[in-house]
DNA sequence: GTCATTTGGGTAATCGATTGCACAAAAAGT
DNA sequence: ACTTTTTGTGCAATCGATTACCCAAATGAC
C-alpha cells in the first residue's frame, strides 16, 4: 500500500520549497543548474511521478480526451479508436471512452460526464437516433474542441471528418451498372441520418446518370443487421421485381443478402451482384467475397485526432472556423460484384 | 466559453458556506431540510455539476478505471471493452483505455500513466510478449484492484478471468477425432504464452486419449495472422504428412488454411476439416463456415468488472485472495468440421 | 432556572501541482 | 561606493470538493 512520492517529499529531502521543486522539474529558467540536478536526482530516487489530477485541477487541462462511440465491439469503431489513440499518445493524451449504445440520452450523459471530468476535447460519432445536438453545442461553448467523425451533420458549426458517402455509393452503383446490372436494389437504414441519406442519393444519381429509372420498390428500409439483410432479400425474392444487384448500405445487410441468395441457389454475382458498405473484415472472407466501400477508418481516426490537436493549439483570439474534412472512400471490388467476363480485379483509391 | 458553476457560486448566491453546500448536496444529516431544498434548487438553476477531478483529488478516488488491451481494433477486445463498460457504468465508473500494441514497454508505460491518473483499478490483458509482471505487481501494491482477463499467468497473485483453453482445445480436437480425423495438424503461436501452451496441451491430450500418436511435424508455429495461416497450410501441403484436419489456435489462421485448401480444390471438411479458436464474427461467414471455440468475450468483460467491484468493496483488513475465474468455452460447430454423414448441427454450451 | 444535548452550519485544512509576487544576495552598471 | 539588474528561491494563493473540528443557538432534562 505504498504511497506515491510528491514534490513535497522531494522538497523536504533537499530542504527546499515545493515550488522550487516544481519549477526545477519543469525546467524553469530561474532555477540554478545545481538545484535542478539535485531535484531530478532525488525525483528519480523517489520514483516520483506527477499526480495528473492535481496538475489538471490547477491547470484546467487534464490531458485526457473523451471519445464517444455507439459501441466498442464493432470493428469500424475499434479501428477508429485505435487511429485516435495512435494520433494522440505521442502528445501525451489519454483516452476516456464512452459508449452510447445508439441512445441519444446516453450520448448526452456521456458528454456531461466527460465535461465534468474536464476532458480537453471530445471526439465523437453520433448515435443513429441523435436529432438534437445541444449537448455538443454546450460542450463547444465551454471552449474545448469537439470533432465528430463519420456520423455528423452539416448544419453543425463543429469540425468533422467524414467520408463522401454520396461518392462511395455513386461509384459502387456505377460499378454495378458497368457490370451490366440494371435492376439494382438498395438496402438503407430507416434512421434517416446523413450517411444513409447520402448513400441513397448516390445510388439515385448513379442510376440517373446511366439512364436507369429509379424504382421505389427496390429500396428497402431496415436496421441493416444480418437478419435484416436476409429479410430484405427474401422480400425481394418474393416480389415481382427480381433485382440483378443489391447495393447495401451496410456490410451485414449485404452478407444477409448473399446468404439468402446462396440458399436459393441464385448465383452471385452472375444472377445477382452484391455491394456492401464499410469494408468490414468479414467481407473478404465470404464466398464470393463481398465488394465494399472502404471508409479508411484508421485514417479517419488519425485525422480526427489531428483536427483536435490543431484546434487545441489554435490561438483563442482567431475566429473559429470548423474544419470539415471529407475523405474519398475507396472501392474494394471483390467477387460478389465482378462478373466473369470482366477480366481484372481492380481496387480503386 | 461559459464556465461551470461551483459550490462556491451556490454558496455565494444563498449566503452560505461552501462546506454547507457540499454537505447539503451529499445529504449530510446535519443540514436542515430547508437548506438542502434551497441548495438543490439553486444547484439545478445554476446547472451545477461536480468537478470530478477536484473530488477525486480530495477523496483519493477518481471513479475511473483503466483498461489495458493490446489493440482496440479486434472484435474480441472490443467486445470485452463493451462488457466491462456495461458492468461498470451503472456504478458510475468511467473507462480510460490504453493500447499496448503487444509491446511490453508500452504496457508498463500504460500502467504508469493510469496510476498517475489515479485510476481506482485496472483491468488488463497481457501483451503477447509480456514476461515480466512487475508493473502489475507495483500497481497492486498501491492497493488498487487489478484484474487480468484472457491472457494471464497462474503464478501471479492477481485475480483473473480466463477461459479454460485446455478444455476448449481438447474438446475441439476430440470433436475432430469423432468426425473421423486422424492426422490433425495444429497451428500455434511462437509466443509461448499461457493460452497457446494450454491449447497445445489440450490438443495433445485429446490425441492421447484417443490413442493417436503425436506428430511434431504437424504442429506449426507462427504469428497466427491470416497470411501465417496460409503459409502454414502451404507448408503442410508440400510436406509428406498431409493432415486430414487443422486445429488452429486463432481464427485467422484457420481462415488462411481454408483459403489455401479451397484454392487447391481440397474439399473442406471432407478431405480436411478445420477448427478455429475465438469465434470471431467472420468465422460464420465463410463457405463453409468455420467451427470455432467461443470465448464468451462479453461475459468475460462482465465478469472482470464484477471482480473489480468485489475487490474495491472488500474490507481492507481481510486478507487478499485472488479470484481466479475460469469459464468453460463453448464449442461452435459449423460446416468446416462437420462431415456430411453426421446429421445434426450442434452447439455445445 | 441551570446544565447537557442536539441541531445547524461556519472555519480552515487538505488533496498535489502550479505560479504571481516578494525578497535577499549576487552581479553589473555608472 | 551606490544604484540597478539579474539570479535563485520562498510564500501563499489557487484549482473545487470534502471533512475534522469548533461554536452558537435551540431544545431538552431535572
Amino acid at each position: 500500500m505504498d504511497k506515491k512520492a510528491t514534490i513535497h517529499d522531494i522538497a523536504r529531502e533537499l530542504d527546499l520549497a515545493a515550488s522550487t521543486v516544481s519549477r526545477a522539474l519543469n525546467n524553469h529558467p530561474r532555477i540554478s543548474k545545481e538545484t535542478k540536478r539535485a531535484v531530478n536526482l532525488t525525483a528519480k530516487a523517489f520514483n516520483y511521478q506527477p499526480h495528473r489530477l492535481a496538475a489538471a485541477l490547477r491547470n484546467g487541462k487534464s490531458n485526457v480526451i473523451g471519445v464517444i462511440i455507439p459501441t466498442a465491439d464493432r470493428s469500424f469503431f475499434g479501428s477508429i479508436v485505435r487511429g485516435i489513440e495512435e494520433g494522440l499518445r505521442k502528445e501525451g493524451y489519454q483516452i476516456m471512452i464512452c459508449q452510447t449504445y445508439e441512445d441519444p440520452s446516453f450520448e448526452a450523459a456521456a458528454v456531461e460526464v466527460l465535461l465534468n471530468s474536464r476532458v480537453d476535447g471530445i471526439i465523437a460519432s453520433l448515435s443513429k437516433r441523435t436529432t438534437n445536438f445541444d449537448h455538443f453545442l454546450k460542450a463547444k461553448s465551454k471552449g474545448i474542441p469537439i470533432v465528430l467523425f463519420d456520423r455528423s451533420s452539416d448544419e453543425l458549426d463543429i469540425s468533422h471528418v467524414i467520408i463522401d458517402d454520396f461518392m462511395g455509393a455513386f461509384r459502387a452503383v456505377d460499378h454495378l451498372i458497368q457490370q451490366g446490372c440494371r435492376r439494382i436494389a438498395h438496402f438503407t437504414n430507416f434512421q434517416k441520418i446523413n450517411i444513409y441519406k447520402e448513400r441513397l442519393r448516390g445510388y439515385r444519381e448513379a442510376l440517373e446518370k446511366n439512364g436507369i429509372p429509379f424504382v421505389p420498390q427496390l429500396v428497402i428500409e431496415s436496421d441493416m443487421q444480418l437478419e435484416d439483410g436476409r429479410l430484405s432479400m427474401q422480400t425481394l425474392l418474393k416480389g415481382e421485381l427480381m433485382p440483378d444487384a443489391v447495393f447495401s448500405s451496410s456490410d451485414l445487410g449485404a452478407m444477409g443478402a448473399l446468404q439468402v441468395l446462396k440458399e436459393n441457389n441464385i448465383r452471385v454475382p452472375d444472377e445477382v451482384a452484391i455491394f456492401g458498405f464499410s469494408n468490414e473484415p468479414f467481407t473478404s472472407f465470404s464466398d464470393p467475397p463481398i465488394s465494399s466501400v472502404d471508409q479508411h477508418c484508421k485514417r479517419m481516426g488519425n485525422a480526427a485526432s489531428e483536427i483536435f490537436l490543431e484546434e487545441i493549439r489554435r490561438n483563442a483570439t482567431e475566429k473559429f472556423i470548423p474544419r470539415k474534412v471529407v475523405f474519398t472512400p475507396g472501392l474494394v471490388i471483390r467477387g460478389s460484384s465482378l462478373k466473369k467476363e470482366t477480366p481484372i480485379l481492380k481496387t480503386m483509391p
